[in-house]
DNA sequence: CTCATCCTTCGACCTCCATCGAAGCATCCG
DNA sequence: CGGATGCTTCGATGGAGGTCGAAGGATGAG
């Protein structure tokens, strides 16, 4: 008997095979429901229920009931992050469940990690902001420069609307498929949205994103490294 | 079926309370034996053997063998990534196995993190080296600067023979108990030793580690907040 | 060589749990 | 009010795997 954090129970739930799709699927940020969850992984509904019941106690993901429907979310971004860190480590190893199809190049490109860009895109955007100085990095957390403040709501963020939130604004978040920083936090939840109403990008299924022809030059021009 | 790695399987693997047991207690970074291991499972020998067999063939742990005792350590950095962003969320819970002793703020104090200084002390060391400018902190990962290299040279550590070896200088580690970074990799590990070897620290239990009276006033001279 | 220690393999037991069929609620629609 | 959809609970089944006793190598000590 050791003392400290029980870490086996929460891997013990990460480790069932339906379970861990399920929580790959909600990866994508979006809120999904019982069933669209059950056919993600490929089992019934009672059982998807079963699961769902078991990662709710366990704290790792949030339900919301909105009539008839269940919703579910990760229930933190910490969840995403050893979900992530998950990933990292079974990716390094090379142990793919499946062999790699043309989706994974696209994955790597440009994809979503609990609601703010990452992949190829997410580390470019990340590092140009950071080059410029409009984001402050430190050992211990990023921040948003004064000339990134301008930057930012000339992009077409509200700010002030982000920060009446309890999230933090700024965090990042280490991609498994590029080994670096990208934006998280509700800034990066924000520039991801914005970027669809620009038409930059447009969501695929899953947690891939397709990028459009304008958004690709664009992208470049307000991003450069 | 979805693509992607298979974080089940690793999950799994972790999910078991002695195989948990058995990676928490590596870590220390120390190498343990197949019977110390067990004990601190607390699990017959027979069981342990057949835990680490799986861990190995899963590729979390790496084994060695030396006279008729078999050595395990974690098999690689990001191992003991994954297990600290799962203790990071297991803690957060507030889920802990047994009550909080008086070790625990020990734990928090001052501890070893894959055989690097971590904990409060550790997250000192990193913020001072990274506000004197000593370490370049940058998104995509943390660099020696010049005037660190003299002050690490200054401190005692020979960098000529660490850069020999295939395993990163610098790497930034997040911390479980202070939820800031700390500084990892080789040079981490070089530190950590060194500071023992001046009489600064000395280890513990575990993964605890103590400061000594002069170890407490020399630190804080040699790296200032 | 002989004994002790460390580790592994084998076999048997037993518990846990993922899964699905069937039935039961709750909600929305017409 | 029916009928349909989404979700949950119950019960039975089956399989996976954690556990330990017993025995068998392998290595080192005396």
């Amino acid at each position: 008997m050791r003392e400290g954090p029980d870490i086996a129970r929460i891997a013990a739930l990460i480790g069932d095979p339906a379970r861990a799709n399920i929580l790959t699927a909600l990866l994508s940020g979006k809120a999904l429901t019982a069933t669209e969850l059950a056919a993600e992984a490929g089992v019934t509904a009672q059982t998807a229920s079963t699961h769902l019941a078991r990662l709710a106690e366990g704290g790792l993901i949030e339900t919301r009931r909105q009539g008839r429907h269940k919703y579910v979310t990760l229930a933190s971004e910490e969840v995403a992050a050893v979900l992530e860190a998950l990933t990292g480590l079974a990716a390094g190893q090379g142990h793919l469940r499946t062999r790699t199809g043309p989706k994974d190049a696209e994955l790597r490109r440009a994809r979503v990690c609990y609601n703010h860009l990452a992949g190829d895109m997410g580390v470019r955007l990340f590092e140009s902001m950071a080059a410029r100085r409009l984001l402050e990095v430190r050992p211990d957390g990023v921040t948003l420069a004064p000339a990134g403040q301008d930057f930012v709501s000339a992009f077409g963020i509200d700010l002030a609307a982000l920060r009446s939130h309890r999230t933090p604004l700024c965090l990042p978040c280490l991609d498994w498929s590029e080994r670096r920083s990208h934006l998280a936090g509700s800034l990066g939840r924000a520039m991801l949205t914005r970027m669809q109403e620009l038409g930059w990008l447009r969501r695929a299924e899953g947690r891939l994103i397709r990028v459009t022809a304008r958004g690709e030059t664009d992208f470049a021009r307000a991003f450069p490294v």
